[in-house]
DNA sequence: GGTAGCATGTAAACTGTTACATGATTTT
DNA sequence: AAAATCATGTAACAGTTTACATGCTACC
């Protein structure tokens, strides 16, 4: 399961629920999320089985922290999710859904809206990572060569979700001038008067 | 819920449970799955509602076909599903996960493997669709432009897939590049001599 | 005193996966 | 006669979401 495995990666340091959930929102909505409750309840399960092991802290600010670590076993489930193969047939982007068949509708200017939450989403995105550049060149002069050992797989996905999210966006706003020659046109879409379209 | 939505979107045309798994595997896959028990449940759950509205009809290879339709409130329910703001965050890539504690393992032989995983299946997937331009070509010899409305917003979803399989190609290209050099030189990366990088 | 942020969690409902079970027809 | 394809489904389990419930501290 994959949250489990993210959660086993993610406690190589200690952290509370609450911690991770953080991480979750900043790093890893990129490609994953999880609820609060369920980032909870996993890891509940995993320290029955043995693989993390929990302590309380008191917190300086509101209630004792439960602090999780990973264990032995832990780093034995975690190299043993590493070496199962992924699941590449997983994906799943809902708002392709939608737009599949927005033409039942029968109204562009839906599909003009939601492509520009598409489009606005995918900006927000690239100028997140695009600020993150600048936090890897402070750390590493030789940047993006010279990376160290630890930043390397971290950085492998970072570049994914800048060449991901640049496409999108590209799309987004070409598919946006498509909608608004669509629109202008009655519904023709730039139709050559010698080749009239089918409309059925 | 998208599955729902899906469905009802497809059954415009009257469809069994095993129509539908057929479409799924070629059309959706590329950006969301399902199971035939979970398409077969939600298909009961629909009918429930009131949704579908389903016959048996004898099919001339094997058992009867049990063919379920879209009703008006079926109709109802798919506008109501294409009003809702969508799954924006909802995006699931669970290779990424992976590969982002792929350090942890400390074997580049292991990353290399992956890589060139989503590299094959993306260059699968973009012959795929490489092949659709041809079909979409052959109905319409002003392609890309006089598309008709029917398939307009199928084209917008078909146009995201490609640029976005090509897109995970050229980033796991790159990153192969990047993984071979970092096994040569035993971890490094192409460090400048003047400059050693810090190995913790 | 109210709101925002820190911090924990439970319960129920829903969604999704895996494994199994059945049986007809066509092709090899 | 066996295997492939067509076709339907159930049961048990695993994973996820939504809604709720609690309580502390800091700041306005």
């Amino acid at each position: 399961m994959s949250l489990e495995g993210i959660l086993l990666g993610l406690l190589g340091q200690p952290a509370s629920g609450y911690d991770i959930k953080r991480d979750f929102d900043q790093v890893f909505s990129h490609f994953w999320s999880a609820e609060q409750s369920q980032i909870y309840r996993t890891l509940q399960s995993l320290e029955k089985r043995g693989c993390v092991a929990s302590s309380t802290e008191p917190s300086p600010k509101g209630p004792a922290r439960r602090v999780y670590r990973r264990t032995t076993a832990g780093e034995g489930a975690l190299l043993e999710w590493l070496e199962a193969s992924p699941g590449l047939g997983g994906l799943r982007i809902p708002y392709l859904a939608q737009l599949y068949f927005l033409g039942e509708a029968d109204e562009l200017e839906r599909t003009a809206q939601l492509l520009r939450q598409i489009r606005d989403h995918a900006a927000e995105r690239l100028m997140v990572l695009e600020g993150l550049e600048v936090l890897w060149r402070e750390g590493n002069p030789n940047y993006p060569r010279g990376m160290i050992d630890e930043d390397f797989h971290p950085h492998l996905v970072y570049e994914h979700g800048l060449s991901r999210n640049r496409a999108t966006l590209e799309w987004a706003e070409r598919s946006l001038e498509r909608v608004a020659r669509r629109m202008e046109r009655g519904g023709s879409e730039s139709v050559v008067p010698s080749q009239p379209v089918e409309t059925t």
